[in-house]
DNA sequence: AAATGTCACAACCGCCGCCAA
DNA sequence: GTTGGCGGCGGTTGTGACATT
């Protein structure tokens, strides 16, 4: 035999909570604690369910829960979580203080996720979107010469993968990158005595995890600073550090157009079934393929896409470590929570002392100017980037 | 000013693991 | 050992507010 029914579900109310039906609630909580849900309800006189009484509760009646808009804080900290964790609410919650797994939840839906999508980041893999790369522009270009040495072939592929666009500025990238090597070159006037200083160990998979880009979005100028050294990946905060781990190198898979392309040497497939596109061999598949863009797409969005993906990927070997785009190494979530307190100086109710990492915020910040910085400051250096002479 | 579209979020739904009966 | 309710969780929906046309 089972327990007895909870309640009854004929008769009971649902939709929207009156406020006499929160107060009652609350009264009730107040005096006697929630104790089981299950006759909470009939004790505290709510034609509800228990288990809506518990919604209402932990979501929205609870004291000490936090109201007001997220700060960039509890932003960076959501997505580095959400890349460590995925679709974990419950366990996303429990690292912020005050905020419920259902504000989170859909504060991700609402706000992130579309973020993460308008900068070409697939919000669940955290890694970005190969389905912007258009597999048609390049066999539609009028530049794809099909005697020449066959990319596709190369690849193992039937068709070419990549946006003819992307491909070229991707080339740029790279020999930017050649030529400014082991420090990202952007504007880096007014850092904070604290900014985050970024060192990586060998000339592995090294990124900056897309909290720092958007951080750096408001921060307007606040980039990390690359440097290399030896053979793991550090992200060094001031307070914490976050190990990053080396992707293996060995073939990948490309998932494009609901299709798999496996291909040696150019996609490096780490642990984390992401894949790391080394531009040194894209670079030399480019140069072998004669290759060279057009430019009737829609620049604007590959700019932002690739700006995007450009600035968190400063590695110095010229690898795009697709798997960690945007994934925290696995520290601490503790550690995370209780570095140095952040205040935010924003208009919403959550003035509160967050525990990340360290920065102030002017809260007067747009979402659209956290989303344009990446983009804009890609496209202050593009002009400098775009002679494709060095491929060809 | 009205109609329509979009956004934000509270609340519900349904599934799952645990565990009391 | 089995059954089935409870609590928790993630996904989805409904609806009011706001923006745009």
């Amino acid at each position: 035999m089972g327990r007895a029914p909870c309640c009854d579900k004929n008769g009971l109310k649902k939709g929207p909570w009156t406020p006499e039906e929160d107060q009652k609630l609350i009264d009730y909580i107040q005096k006697h604690g929630h104790g089981s849900w299950r006759t909470l309800p009939k004790n505290a006189g709510l034609a509800r369910c228990g288990k809506s009484c518990r919604l209402r509760w932990t979501n929205y009646l609870r004291p000490d829960i936090k109201r007001g808009r997220f700060s960039f804080e509890e932003e960076e900290t959501i997505i580095q979580l959400h890349s460590i964790l995925g679709n974990k609410w419950s366990a996303i919650a429990a690292r912020l203080p005050g905020r419920t797994d259902n504000e989170i939840k859909n504060y991700w839906n609402t706000h992130i996720r579309k973020r993460l999508l308008r900068m070409g980041i697939d919000p669940v893999t955290h890694s970005p979107r190969l389905d912007l790369l258009d597999l048609s522009s390049i066999l539609g270009s009028s530049l794809y010469n099909p005697t020449q040495l066959g990319l596709s072939r190369l690849l193992g592929m039937e068709v070419p993968l990549v946006n003819s666009e992307l491909l070229r500025l991707a080339t740029n990238l790279l020999s930017s990158q050649r030529e400014n090597p082991p420090n990202l070159h952007l504007p880096q006037n007014n850092l904070p005595e604290n900014h985050h200083h970024f060192s990586t160990t060998t000339t592995t998979a090294t990124t900056f995890p897309t909290s720092q880009v958007l951080q750096a979005a408001i921060h307007d100028q606040d980039i990390p600073v690359c440097t290399t050294t030896s053979n793991n990946a550090q992200f060094l905060n001031e307070n914490h550090q976050f190990n990053m781990q080396r992707p293996n190198v060995e073939t990948s898979t490309v998932v494009a157009g609901g299709q798999n392309y496996s291909h040696p040497n150019v996609w490096q497939e780490s642990d984390a079934s992401a894949s790391t596109l080394n531009l040194d061999n894209f670079a030399s598949l480019l140069n072998h393929q004669g290759y060279y863009g057009n430019s009737d797409v829609d620049q604007a969005l590959l700019m932002d896409t690739l700006a995007d993906q450009a600035l968190i990927n400063p590695n110095y070997n010229h690898n795009l470590n697709f798997s960690s785009v945007l994934s925290t190494p696995a520290s601490s979530p503790t550690n995370q929570l209780h570095s140095s307190s952040t205040y935010m100086n924003s208009s919403s109710a959550s003035q509160t002392p967050l525990n990340s990492s360290s920065t102030h915020i002017n809260g007067s910040t747009t979402e659209d100017e956290r989303d344009s910085y990446c983009s804009n400051m890609l496209k202050f250096e593009i002009p400098d980037l775009l002679d494709v002479n060095e491929f060809m």
